[in-house]
DNA sequence: CGGATGACAGATTTCAATATCTGTCAGTCG
DNA sequence: CGACTGACAGATATTGAAATCTGTCATCCG
């Protein structure tokens, strides 16, 4: 990590954090670290950071949004609102599954993260929840769906998926089976959702 | 614990196993306290358990055994299977929540089993599966539900209540909210399983 | 003979001393 | 003046030595 001189920035210090978490995990990732590997001051950090914690949250906040915008293109695709849940639900499987695998150090950060009071975790819950209340209203409005309380519908799918996005579950995402049964799942909630004429 | 003089069995080793996990926690408990507990030398447990985890093991899967056990009761019950269906998530639900909140010890024993490699929890998940398999059989056959895979569905329904009854979501089924959630999610599985004439 | 024992080796845990880290702040420097 | 530093106190983590535990087994006892 080359201590390039361009002024300390909060961006900066987030990047540098990333890097160190990934480098060496949750547990050894110190502000030391990241202050050395920025060439600065530890007390340079607390400038911007008021707190460890904080630190490790704004990070984790920056790699959540990633995923939470991803999904609300699909989440605002111009298609049947049975297939957009459909699709949305596939999709954050699919990158909950990807970053536990390929980005193992920040994910095991994120799990932590969610295991303490931090508003972060909370927050992306919140977001998800609100794209598929969207999503659900969508369907409720063209008559798809017969929810009537779209919010309510959207938790409770959400919650119902939760074997297929909650961290604590990462260990059995690569198991044989996993996928037939969270097509299952998404069958039943789906068919749960529709209008019954 | 008195050394009673009666001979030494499996039965009493778990119970006596039982007693130590309570009042030490599954991460102080020792082989040695139990045999301590039972007036023996920790050697003659070995004849009975092959190994610690053996033993812990089997305390898990008799202290299972009397939750499946309960619910098998409901599982039976001479109802439509909707409302059998209701009764026996409810039932499984609560009755986790009842462990986890009044016999917290044993409750981590049982987690810390979930993680290891060990069959009695998965015998544990198999067996409500089966059972939750035996309703939806039922209701197929009375025409209420439309299941064309009956042990696939009750799989789906498992999976999608594991909030309700996954060790893992323990520390919230104390919060405000969670038995408006379970409900909700009840019903959109209900719905979802339910013949749509 | 079948069940229980207790000494034992190697693995694991405990404990206390030591080192490192977190968070603060008076002081430096541009 | 305001961003940065580095020394500091208290909290936390690491380390290595000692204690305890796990699992085995030759031996004992009824």
């Amino acid at each position: 990590m080359a201590p390039t001189s361009e002024t300390l920035t909060a961006e900066r210090i987030l990047e540098a954090t990333e890097e160190v978490l990934r480098r060496h995990g949750p547990a050894k990732a110190t502000v030391v670290d990241v202050a050395r590997a920025l060439g600065v001051s530890h007390g340079s950090v607390y400038r911007h950071f008021r707190t460890k914690a904080a630190l490790r949250e704004a990070v984790t906040k920056r790699w959540l949004d990633r995923t939470s915008g991803q999904l609300s293109g699909i989440a605002e695709a111009d298609r049947v609102p049975e297939a957009r849940l459909r699709d949305w639900l596939a999709a954050l499987f699919a990158a909950k599954r990807r970053k536990a695998g390929e980005d193992p150090e920040l994910f095991a950060t994120y799990m932590v993260l969610t295991g303490e009071a931090g508003t972060a975790v909370g927050e992306h819950v919140t977001d998800l929840e609100s794209q598929l209340t969207r999503i659900i209203q969508a369907g409720v409005e063209t008559g798809d769906f017969a929810a009537t309380d779209a919010e309510a519908a959207a938790r409770a799918v959400f919650q119902a998926t939760g074997r297929f996005h909650d961290p604590c579950y990462a260990r059995e995402w690569e198991e044989p089976g996993t996928e037939a049964d969270f097509a299952a799942v998404v069958d039943l909630l789906v068919q749960g959702l529709r209008r019954t004429p």
